[in-house]
DNA sequence: ACCTTTAGTAAGTTATCACTCACTTACTAA
DNA sequence: TTAGTAAGTGAGTGATAACTTACTAAAGGT
C-alpha cells in the first residue's frame, strides 16, 4: 500500500493523464484523483505542493514522452522522406497512447492558468515543425518533392494533418484507430507531395 | 439600461463568446458575465433557466453562424474547386471572427457536460466534411484533380488544414492573421491537388 | 529492538461556484 | 392615470473546489 515518493508521484501523474482523457482535464479534481488511486485527497499535497505543480509535472511528462518518441523514430533513419513519415507516425502514436493530449492543449490548467506551460508546449510543437521542415528541405534538394513549395508550408500541412486526425478522434466515437486513419492520410499527402516526380 | 429580453439574451450570448476567448470557456462564470454586462448575477437566470441552457444558446448561435457562412460562401459559385475554396475560406473567416470556437470544442460545457451539444457540433462538422467531399468528387469527375484520390480523404486534409491553422493561432501569440495564413496554406494544398494536371 | 524519517490520515478552513427567492423598479397598453 | 407585466436586485443557500494542520503509522538504517 505505502509507496515511495517517486513511485507515488509517477502514479499520480499517470492517473491524472488517464482521468483527463476519461472525464476531461477540468474535471480532474484532487479528490477524484485521490479516490482513483485509493488515497485521501490530502495525501496528494504531500507529493505536490499545489495542483498547479501537479499539472506542471504532467506537462513535463507529456513533453518528455513526445521528445523521446521523436528521437526513437529518427534513430537510424537518414532518408529525408522516411524521416518525415517516421516523425508524423511517432506523433500519431504518442497521441493514440496518450489521448488526453489534444484536450490538454486547450485545458484551463495549461493555457489560461499557467502561461509557462503553454509556452513550453508551443516550443515543443515548434521544434516538431522545424524538424519536419528541415527534412522536407532536404527532400527538396534531392528533387524528391517540388522545388516551388516552401518546406515550412508543407510542415504546417503535415502538423495540421496530425492535429486534425487527433481532433476528429478525440471528439468522435473513437471506434476507428486514430493511428491507422492518420497514417492513411499521411500516405495520401506524401503521395501528393511526390507526385510531380512520378509522372 | 433596461433591455428587452431578446436583446439581453443576445447580449449575454455574445458576451459569453467573447469572454470564452479571452479567459477560456471554463472561466466564464455567471458572475463574470454579469459583471461584464453590468448586471447582477441573478439577472442572468431571469433569461436562462440554467447555465447549461445558456451554453446551449451559445452553441446554437455558433452553429447557426457556421451554417449561414457556408450558405453565403456557396451562393452563385458553381465551379467545384471554387466552391471548395470558398467553403474553407468561410470556415477560416468564421473562426477568425469567433476565436472561441476551437477552445469551445474541447470545453467541459460542450463535451463532458452536455452530450447533446457535442453531438450537434460533430454533426455540423460532418456536414462540412461531406459538402467538401461532394464538390471534390465533382472536381474529380471533371478531371481537375487526380482520379486515384478518395474525395473524403482530401476533405479530411482540408478540414485538418483549417483545424491546424486555428490551433496554431489560438495557442500562439496571435500576431499574424489566421485567415491569411490559412488561405495561403489552402492555396498550397489546392495546387498540390491540381498538380497532376498541370504538367 | 529502537528511533528517525516520511507517507498517509481526519477533520477541518476559505473561497467560489451555480442557483433561489422575496422584493423592487422600469416599461407599456388600456 | 394606472394596473399589469417583465427586467433587475440583494441577500442569501448548499455543494464543491483547493489547501492546511495536527496527528498516526509504516519503512529502513543502526
Amino acid at each position: 500500500m505505502r509507496k515511495s515518493a517517486g513511485l507515488r508521484k509517477a502514479e499520480i501523474v499517470s492517473t491524472v493523464l488517464e482521468m483527463a482523457d476519461q472525464i476531461g482535464p477540468d474535471r480532474v479534481t484532487t479528490n477524484a484523483v485521490a479516490k482513483q488511486i485509493g488515497l485521501t485527497q490530502a495525501a496528494l499535497f504531500r507529493h505536490f505542493p499545489s495542483k498547479a505543480e501537479l499539472w506542471g509535472a504532467v506537462a513535463e511528462h507529456v513533453t518528455d514522452t513526445l521528445a523521446t518518441a521523436w528521437e526513437a523514430a529518427l534513430e537510424d533513419v537518414s532518408d529525408p522522406l522516411e524521416r518525415v513519415r517516421a516523425l508524423v507516425a511517432a506523433q500519431l502514436g504518442v497521441i493514440a497512447r496518450t489521448p488526453a493530449i489534444p484536450m490538454l492543449l486547450f485545458s484551463r490548467e495549461l493555457t489560461t492558468e499557467n502561461e509557462v506551460l503553454r509556452g513550453a508546449f508551443r516550443e515543443r510543437l515548434g521544434v516538431f515543425h522545424e524538424t519536419l521542415a528541415a527534412d522536407l528541405a532536404a527532400a527538396q534538394s534531392q528533387g524528391r518533392i517540388a522545388a516551388d513549395l516552401r518546406p515550412r508550408d508543407i510542415a504546417y500541412l503535415l502538423s495540421s494533418l496530425v492535429q486534425g486526425a487527433a481532433i476528429r478522434w478525440a471528439l468522435g466515437p473513437r471506434t476507428t484507430s486514430m493511428e491507422e486513419t492518420g497514417l492513411a492520410l499521411l500516405d495520401v499527402q506524401l503521395r501528393l507531395l511526390e507526385c510531380r516526380k512520378d509522372r
